[in-house]
DNA sequence: CAGCATCCGAGGTGATACTG
DNA sequence: CAGTATCACCTCGGATGCTG
C-alpha cells in the first residue's frame, strides 16, 4: 500500500531524503553541515552579529561563515537584520522554522558530545585489533 | 559561575563541539556527514547487507559507502558483523549507541523533509528579491 | 556478494587583500 | 564592523578495474 515503502509504518512525506534528487538532501546538507550545524546551534541561544559568530564558531573562516549564513537565510532558517548605522551593525536569529531544527541539531550535538567517551575507548578497541594490520 | 560559559544553564559536557579542537567534531562530522547521516538512518530500521545500503541510500557510491560504514564503525556505532560464508556476508547494524544518535539524526531529518515546502517557499521569496541581483 | 587500489577532475576550503 | 574578491591548495568523491 505504500507507494514508496520506506517507512515500516504511516506518516508519509511528500519529500524524501533517501532519495537522490530530493531537494530535503540540499537543505539537510545546509543543516548538517560542518559550519551550518555549528552556526544554527550558536544562534539557538539568541541572536549574534557576525563576528560574535565567528569567535563562537571556533575555527571558521570569514568566506565560510558568510556563505553558509545565505545558504540557511536562502533556506529561511536564519533571519538577516541590518541596521543601517555607521559603523554597521548586523544580527543574526533563528526564524522559528529554523529554531525547530536547531533544537534537534542541538539535541543531537548533546547527544554526541555526551558519547564522546565512549567513541574514544570504541576507537581505541578498533585500533588495537585492526590498526596492526 | 560557569568555566566554560558556553551554555545558558548547568549541563556541562566535557566535550564541547564549538571548541576547534574538541574530538567531538570529527564524530559529529561523521554523523552529519553527507552519506553518514543516510547511513545511520537507514540502518535505524534494521540491519542491511552491504548492497542493501547501496540501494537504500540512493547515490552512495561503493567507495564512500565503505568508507562511511569504517568511520562508524571505529566510533562504535555501527557493528559489522560477517559471516565466512562463500558468498559472502556482511551484516551492518547499529550499536546501542548508534541507535540514540540515529533516532535524534532521524528526528531532525523528518523535520526537515516536513518542512521543506516552507523552504522552498522561502528560496523563491529570497530569489525573487535578492536573485536579481 | 563485498569490498580494495588507483586515477583524476570538480569544488570545498583557507589565507590574503580589499571595500563600504 | 561586515563583508566581497581572488587565488592556490588539497581533499572529497565518482569511475574504473580487480580480488576473494
Amino acid at each position: 500500500m505504500t507507494t514508496t515503502g520506506r517507512r515500516s509504518e504511516g506518516q508519509e512525506f511528500p519529500f524524501d531524503v533517501f532519495a537522490r534528487a530530493c531537494p530535503s538532501r540540499g537543505t539537510l546538507e545546509h543543516v548538517t553541515g560542518r559550519w551550518g550545524a555549528l552556526t544554527l546551534g550558536a544562534l539557538y541561544e539568541g541572536s549574534l552579529r557576525f563576528n560574535e559568530l565567528r569567535r563562537r564558531v571556533d575555527g571558521v573562516s570569514e568566506k565560510m561563515l558568510s556563505q553558509t549564513l545565505h545558504a540557511l537565510e536562502r533556506d529561511g532558517l536564519v533571519l538577516r537584520e541590518a541596521q543601517p548605522t555607521n559603523p554597521p551593525r548586523v544580527d543574526y536569529e533563528l526564524t522559528p522554522l529554523g529554531r525547530e531544527v536547531a533544537e534537534r541539531l542541538l539535541s543531537l550535538i548533546h547527544c554526541v558530545e555526551g558519547s564522546m567517551d565512549a567513541v574514544l575507548r570504541a576507537r581505541e578497541r578498533y585500533d588495537e585489533t585492526r590498526g596492526a594490520r
